[in-house]
DNA sequence: TGTACATCAGTGAACGCGCGTTCACTGATGTAC
DNA sequence: TGTACATCAGTGAACGCGCGTTCACTGATGTAC
């Protein structure tokens, strides 16, 4: 029953990899169960077919980059609960965080699997569609409690702003892998910081409507 | 010799679409002959083999992708000559460009490629890393350009803040498959635009560094 | 404590299907003289 | 203008390989009495 957890996780850590590295369909069952020596029984046992493994895969990445959320905007709260602040010491502690990473962001799955939609049943689609609109919410909350003591220096939508922040992570891990540079995950994130940061500067006078 | 070009064309605007669909490996030659009525000995007539494939529409693509920054950036400069102005303007005509399309903006052909790069020869991945140079250093020529007389209210990288407008394409795409809204390819580019448009804004004092 | 049975976490052989690639051939068009 | 030959843009059958999935079986562990 470990043990069941413990194949199970590394059936998932192995496909994971994999997939990130060339994609859904490319990724075969036989690799997976090479690399961690059981038989195709075995795989089996633990996900009726492929697409099972896609779903599993999409929950747990899912749940975790919730908890990595929680954890560091939790601990920005913490260190000064000004909102404004909050968001722009959070937005650091990622940037930082993924910049800390040994090999860097090894991808983010739901950009590879929303790539290859068509492969999956809605079910797939409809799990990280509804992780992009948690997060979409999350941020936009943060967003609402800046804008009442800093009014925004011009208008801007905050599901858009909200949305930028995934926007902004998810092109920068392709730029990372693309230009070969794994800091520009956190690069990119501080561009946004600095965007929030003149956004709802106090100490600027709000610009004329362009 | 028309028709060559023709079927050659007709090839890769298929295999285009379905990758973005459904990813390289799962994109098979005979669902394409199929798709404009060709034999299989007539896909391998024009393309060596798969992976010439792949080669070809990657630099399709990123011609396409240069003459399309050329024309509109081109066009904005023609409208307003000032640097800051002309970089407001052409951003704002990419949003509307990009908003315009059809059935929205179809997936980077880049991001699909580079979330499968283990199954391709390294020929593949320099082709957009140079892509990804090229636009960098085009980008940042024009910043440069911005920075003489407007001098940016925060200090910035202008390798990054070029970057930055390739990865916010990316990723508003990202967003624009996985929440099914076509529009937010656009949201993402003007948010970007607003970025900039602060940055150098010449009517707000500098604020203090962080 | 011993025994019978059930469940768990797999094994490993077999299957049929679809894939990328090869190759001998072909009919239409272009070129040389 | 006619003829011979070359090239172009394919056809279509054949190939072997690897894939996802099924299934009868198994040995270790847990549970009931």
């Amino acid at each position: 029953m470990a043990k069941k957890q413990d194949t199970r996780e590394r059936i998932l850590d192995v496909a994971e990899k994999s997939i990130l590295e060339k994609g859904f369909d490319a990724t075969s069952i036989e690799e997976i169960i090479t690399a961690i020596n059981i038989s195709k029984g075995g795989f089996f046992y633990h996900f009726p077919d492929k697409n099972a493994l896609a779903h599993a895969l999409l929950i747990r990445y899912i749940e975790i980059e919730n908890q990595l959320f929680d954890d560091i905007f939790g601990r920005a709260k913490e260190l000064d609960d000004d909102p404004y602040h909050t968001m722009l010491i959070g937005l650091k502690m990622l940037a930082e965080l993924l910049d800390d990473l040994p090999n860097g962001h090894p991808g983010c799955l739901i950009a590879s699997v929303c790539y290859q939609d068509r492969l999956f049943d809605p079910l797939v689609k409809e799990l990280y569609t509804n992780a992009l609109l948690t997060w979409r919410s999350r941020f936009r909350t943060m967003f609402e409690d800046i804008v009442i003591a800093y009014p925004a220096n011009e208008d801007v939508n905050l599901d858009h702003l909200a949305d930028m922040l995934s926007g902004v992570v998810e092109g920068g891990i392709i730029l990372a892998r693309a230009l070969n540079c794994p800091h520009a995950v956190a690069t990119q994130i501080l561009q946004f910081r600095l965007y929030i940061k003149l956004l709802f500067s106090p100490n600027q006078k709000k610009s004329s409507p362009s």
